[in-house]
RNA sequence: GGGCGAAUGGCGGAACUGGUAGACGCGCACGACUCAAAAUCGUGUUUCGCAAGAAGUGAGAGUUCGAUUCUCUCUUCGCCCA
């Protein structure tokens, strides 16, 4: 048997698809649509396995979707801008762009060996003029709408880095690139007002019933509704104070009252600018990050002032207050109340500053006399040593009362608070998407006119500056716009932004006017399936969700508010890890088995300790290259196996001989392929035509079905089954014409997933004219014969094989007859019979 | 600390609305081919037991004729938020 040649047939099918444009796709709207999109990548310049995955899902369902009669848009793209270029550049002295451009072509032309289902005629580069100009036109329609706006703010300062930090990019207070301890610093930046919908953002949720629950629930979260009260708190003192405002969702533990805490950004901070035990404060909080982690984690410390709130319920009790480092100004009013009983933030602070913790609430299974001891009580209960409050449910009805109270008595009211936070779009680097304003002499905001779009970065400078360099760019930054002098923007545009409309181009690339074409927009929008990795699940779908709504607001034509209908969020691909005996980690490459055991390549006698498998990463060396893989093994064999071992939404483990049998697997197939070919040519005397066919009806349905669910790795179950079946049978000598539909069936199934092997095999039996989704017979899927269960007791003993349908009785008379079963029932008094059609029966004796 | 999810052979994982637990793959063992090896093919592979049989889906309870599946409690792990 000859050897399959995947290198040969995948360049050939590879080139076939780009020159007869065979994925290229049109607005046809007498056609149903698909949109399927896979989250576009970062060029980096090496694809890596996350990738694979990732497209390999995607392609799948693509090519699924084709052969269904879709109209398939199935686009790709580059989400070009960001620091990893400007890092590289400055580095080796090249210029970002030239960076950028040369790995995409490298990029694209290792995603082109995956055998992708790719329109590249419609490919984007967010980093390009193109596509940027855009860009910023949305910009100050957005800025038009007053949906972005500028203000002072304290930001997260990466000084390595020298930019600011998004919150999630923060981690253990340092950021997440430099590693470099993150301090806090006011900065003049842009905003988009995504705070605006947080309700709608939280209503839209519901409706997105394709989406996981679990990224539904995290975006919930996320947006953070809270439900409280808003409380006017009366100051004594003898400052020029007379009142605090502040948020709390727990009003009903008022009576608990031990101080009052207040952001030392808040308003009244001013008062103590001169204050040099407050300046000596006020430096140590900066040296807390501005997280909420790293807040909840990090000590907390006050600086008591002599000031004297009240306490609104019971004007006899008056407390300190503090300004403490826990409290975060763009929260509620930069203000809380401490209540230590309840909350364990306020808890510490209490213990610290020796305050009063007086329980208000006790669980449900305590004395009317419980006080809080170790730790504050933040669950339900009943209200005590509260006056009037005294007796209520906690925190429900508690929270409610109180509030009508505060009401009545014009001391606070009911609040809606929200977690989410604008979101902050200034970044002080290059390569990124040039913000398009200018200042003129006073600081006033001038937005670049439409006819100057776009504000193009300057090229061939000098990125070694420290700071931001296009603030070093005199020549580009100064500019005159209706014949006044002004100074450009020199902040760009987060990159998060870039990809928060990237699917709408995609819709009309080619579109120069404006972003996209309504057209296009009202056929293709919305994506019916995105596919990436749960890392975006809060941030680029939020903020993707938030643009769409930005853009809609007071547009006529334009009314999206969901980009995504459906959601899929892929595992990772994790692969083993190895150490060698001086403990340096150890890639793949290096080892060599003997035996199962593993050891050095280089050093046979170094004996290599094998580690748990892990998610893929450089620094632990456990990742393989998609590019050596595919050149050894073959892209369908690469296809193959990554959808193969795991279900797509759990993590997959990589492994050598995982990839290695799905390699044989294809040359199986071939063999299979083969053989059929003979097969065709012979002329049968007898046929056994109901077999086979019954067969593929099945398999269709349930390749269908595990298609349908993201089941994958069920499809591969299903044609290892199908081979060993067919390559088993093959000698019933089906007919040849029976033998040649149900095979070319077959292929067509097989092809979403091994797209080059099977147009090859169908090109080969030449049945390559039609090929369209193959559905199911249902009448042919029932088998005339059936296993029925027999339980004694509720434990089984036996399987009768019987007719199709038959009944309790025929069943009953059947196992009299099989004696391993009667021995069982044999003398015993008949309790109850239970019989489920076509299933099991179960007899209780 | 809170939320969400998961737990099935040596391993990755199947099991539709409660109805034959372990599909399929990996690994392993044995056999065939071979001077030999690789490749390939075949057989077997939850555990205990020679067998009949018994036990068995993280632990414990419950509902049911029947539970991997439903309910409760607990343990461990993962993810997100803190």
């Amino acid at each position: 048997m000859d050897r399959y040649n995947f290198k040969s047939v995948e360049n050939k099918w590879q080139k076939f698809w780009e020159k007869n444009k065979i994925f290229s796709t049109k607005v046809d709207k007498n056609k149903k649509k698909f949109y399927c999109l896979e989250m576009f990548p970062y060029p980096s310049g090496r694809i890596h396995m996350g990738h694979v995955r990732n497209y390999a899902i995607g392609d799948v369902l693509a090519r699924y979707k084709l052969l269904q009669g879709f109209n398939v848009l199935h686009p790709m793209g580059w989400d070009s801008f960001g620091m990893p270029a400007e890092n590289a550049a400055k580095q080796n002295n090249l210029d970002p762009k030239t960076w950028t451009e040369t790995n995409i072509s490298k990029m694209k032309s290792q995603l082109k060996k995956l055998g992708l289902s790719i329109d590249w005629e419609r490919e984007i580069s967010t980093c390009s003029e193109e596509y940027y100009k855009h860009q910023q036109a949305f910009f100050l329609e957005l800025l038009e709408k007053k949906l972005v706006y500028r203000k002072e703010n304290y930001v997260n300062w990466d000084p390595v880095d020298e930019t600011v930090l998004a919150n999630e990019q923060v981690i253990d207070g340092k950021g997440w690139r430099s590693g470099a301890v993150v301090e806090r610093k006011k900065l003049s930046q842009w905003f988009f007002n995504i705070s605006k919908f947080s309700q709608d953002l939280l209503d839209g949720l519901e409706a997105l019933d394709s989406w996981p629950n679990k990224v539904k629930t995290m975006q919930k979260n996320w947006i953070g509704k809270s439900f409280g009260s808003e409380i006017n708190f009366k100051i004594e003192g003898d400052l020029s104070v007379s009142s605090v405002k502040c948020f709390t969702t727990r009003p009903d533990t008022l009576f608990g009252f031990a101080f009052l805490a207040l952001s030392p950004d808040h308003e009244i901070s001013k008062l103590y600018n001169d204050n040099i035990d407050f300046i000596k404060f006020k430096e140590e909080c900066s040296k807390t990050g501005t997280t909420e982690e790293a807040i909840a984690v990090g000590e907390k410390i006050g600086f008591k002032t002599n000031l004297i709130a009240i306490n609104p319920l019971n004007p006899n009790h008056k407390v300190p207050v503090y300004f403490a480092n826990f409290v975060l100004m763009d929260y509620g009013f930069g203000a809380v109340f401490g209540c230590p009983a309840h909350d364990q933030r306020d808890f510490d602070f209490a213990k610290k500053y020796n305050l009063e913790i007086k329980t208000v609430v006790k669980p449900h299974n305590e004395e009317d006399n419980f006080t809080v001891k170790n730790e504050a009580y933040s669950g339900p209960g009943k209200i005590i040593n509260s006056d009037f409050l005294n007796g209520l449910e906690a925190p429900n009805t508690s929270v409610i009362e109180t509030i009508k109270i505060l009401e009545e008595k014009k001391l606070g009211q009911k609040q809606i608070n929200y977690r989410l936070k604008d979101w902050g779009v200034s970044r002080q680097r290059y390569w990124g998407c040039p913000i398009p304003v200018a200042y003129d002499e006073n600081g006033k905001v001038h937005p670049i006119p439409k006819s100057m779009l776009p504000v193009k970065l300057p090229q061939n400078i000098d990125l070694k500056v420290k700071g931001n360099p296009l603030d070093s760019q005199k020549n580009w930054k100064e500019i005159t716009i209706d014949g006044k002098k002004m100074i450009r923007e020199t902040d760009t545009l987060d990159t998060f932004v870039c990809s928060s409309w990237y699917f709408l181009r995609f819709c009309s690339p080619q579109e120069d006017k404006y972003g996209f074409k309504q057209d296009d927009i009202d056929y293709w929008m919305p994506v019916d399936q995105y596919i990436g990795g749960v890392e975006h699940a809060i941030l680029h779908l939020l903020y993707s969700r938030f643009f769409m709504r930005a853009i809609s607001h007071k547009n006529e034509n334009f009314k999206l508010d969901e980009p995504f209908s459906g959601l899929f969020t892929q595992g990772m691909v994790c692969h083993e890890t190895y150490k060698d005996p001086e403990n340096n980690w150890v890639s793949p490459e290096e080892i060599e088995t003997v035996n199962g055991k593993k050891y050095l390549k280089k050093d046979k006698s170094k004996l290599i300790t094998v580690g748990p498998s892990e998610s893929m990463s450089k620094s632990k060396k456990n990742t393989v290259d998609p590019e050596n893989i595919i050149s050894n093994y073959g892209a369908d064999a690469a296809r193959l196996f990554i959808l193969s071992d795991s279900p797509p939404e759990k993590d997959v483990q990589w492994s050598e001989e995982g990839i290695q049998s799905s390699f044989k697997f294809v040359q199986k197939l071939w063999n299979l392929n083969s053989k059929i070919l003979g097969e065709i040519k012979k002329n049968h005397e007898k046929d056994d035509d109901d077999e086979i066919t019954k067969y593929t009806n099945k398999l269709i349905k349930k390749v269908t079905e595990n298609l349908e669910n993201f089941s994958y790795n069920k499809i591969v179950a299903n044609l290892h089954e199908m081979y060993s079946f067919l390559f088993k049978k093959l000698d019933n000598k089906y007919s040849k014409k029976t033998l040649i539909e149900n095979y070319r069936k077959i292929l067509i199934l097989m092809s979403p997933v091994i797209p080059h092997f099977t147009n090859e095999c169908l090109e080969i039996i030449k049945v390559r004219d039609k090929i369209i989704w193959p559905k199911y017979n249902k009448d042919l899927i029932q088998e005339d014969e059936v296993n029925i269960v027999v339980q004694v007791n509720g434990k089984k003993r036996g399987l009768i094989k019987c007719k199709r349908d038959i009944d309790e009785k025929n069943i009953f008379e059947m196992i009299k007859k099989e004696k391993n079963i009667y021995k069982h029932i044999e003398g015993k008094e008949m309790r109850k019979k239970i019989f489920v059609k076509n299933k099991l029966i179960n007899l209780i004796v």
